[in-house]
DNA sequence: CAGTGGTCTAGACCACCAG
DNA sequence: TGGTGGTCTAGACCACTGA
């Protein structure tokens, strides 16, 4: 139930992933169909199809029709990374956060851009660079292209003291991406920017954000490497549709 | 349903989703009480509690007691990261892949060792560590714990030709773990192993494992920079429970 | 073709908590 | 304190698929 901590469904559903997880039902197992756990357990099919439903959920389970339920072989790991807003992973941190832009200019998409995934028709673009601080030490060097016919309203910003992402964060809050994230050796200026020498290993984030109106933005954020890392909680296996 | 593609429940998880990632609904907004969707679908109320606890796994809805159930609002990003095994990477790759171990050796806990979080009691450690090979070209080297409380077996393999990695995922399947990723100059010795340039950017990846019997390893994997990167599909705001 | 999961119903009781 | 979500029931029909 909703307040005595726990439920039936809860109970169900703890029993079997505390045998996955303890090794008594190896992955390939076949466990009980619903049926019989509802006899087991004395509960209506629902509240077992539930129990299960969530650790398919979690990846724990595969079902199949006709041949059963089987606890699932682990195929790769997938890292939950929680990749923050900068002004508020700052603020967590406790440091001091501040944004210089560094140029904006709006023009067409050029077909020199990043355009890794085909960003569609060549309409209007706005181009931002900026820099990252964080009591006043240059964080991480940001190159972005905002698509304006996505988001037209970012042709009416400034981007002076907020960051682009942030800005966005607001504005178009529900969006997919995909991020590529490699180390690699900083360019000649981002090294000058980010204080630090070229051959200093610098994260670099590449995010490709597209919402229902098309692509949003494109964004390359450099990290020197010693300042910044990624954490990851993490789960097992693939988490679902 | 599960044959025509669509189902009163999916529609209505669509139909939610579509007004909220379409700005119709903005985050903050309080979307129809259960019953008032049970009377605008004309089904029963379990159907549309489904579609939106899917809705709310999926970081979508926020739901309150007695207020109600409310559009969320994106904190943090959440990119979830596929780390796979690295045979079957480079099976996916179609790149010949081999291990060659260059350490075994079974002692005590070392109080040096990565104890980043406290691997409990000193019991004894197995420390290997090798290198991939990826069309006989250095890959990835590799540096792991492994507790042998929590996997005696280890004790009996020798790792010559199977990493590690790959038999932990067979013997402790079901196991979570924190990620680090970090960019970093090499250690000269990495370096040399890798046959690059200590000022060549790596990609370094901590992992701590844990399973129900304790820690299970702790590895660390330094890959260079240009030969290997992480890639995310991605989904906004956190998962869950 | 028969067993399994996928989905749905029309109720029900309860805990929670904002007004 | 009443409205809301959280959970559960005892059925039901159906699509899929392995034997």
């Amino acid at each position: 139930m909703t307040a005595p901590t726990t439920t039936l469904g809860r109970r169900i559903r703890a029993d079997l992933e505390h045998r996955i997880r303890i090794g008594t039902w190896a992955p390939g197992h076949k466990i009980p169909t619903e049926a019989e756990l509802v006899a087991a357990y004395g509960c209506s099919r629902m509240t077992v199809s539930k129990a299960i439903t969530a650790l398919v959920q979690a990846g724990l389970i595969e079902r199949n029709k006709k041949a059963g339920s089987f606890v699932a072989r682990p195929h790769v790991q997938t890292a939950v990374l929680e990749i923050p807003d900068l002004p508020a992973l700052m603020a967590a941190r406790g440091e001091a956060y501040r944004f210089q832009r560094l140029s904006l200019i709006t023009r067409p998409l050029d077909p020199t851009d990043p355009s890794e995934a085909g960003l569609g028709p060549p309409g209007p673009v706005l181009a931002v660079s900026g820099l990252h601080f964080s009591d006043e030490e240059p964080f991480a060097v940001e190159h972005r292209i905002l698509n304006l016919a996505a988001a037209p309203d970012a042709a009416d910003q400034a981007f002076e003291v907020e960051p682009p992402g942030s800005w966005l964060l607001r504005q178009v809050p529900w969006t997919k991406a995909r991020h590529r994230i490699s180390a690699v050796n900083p360019e000649p200026v981002t090294a000058r920017l980010l204080k630090v020498s070229p051959s200093r290993a610098c994260l670099q984030v590449d995010r490709h954000t597209v919402s229902l109106a098309g692509w949003v933005t494109v964004v390359r954020l450099v990290f020197p490497g010693h300042r910044y890392d990624l954490t990851a909680a993490f789960e097992p296996a693939r988490s679902n549709d």
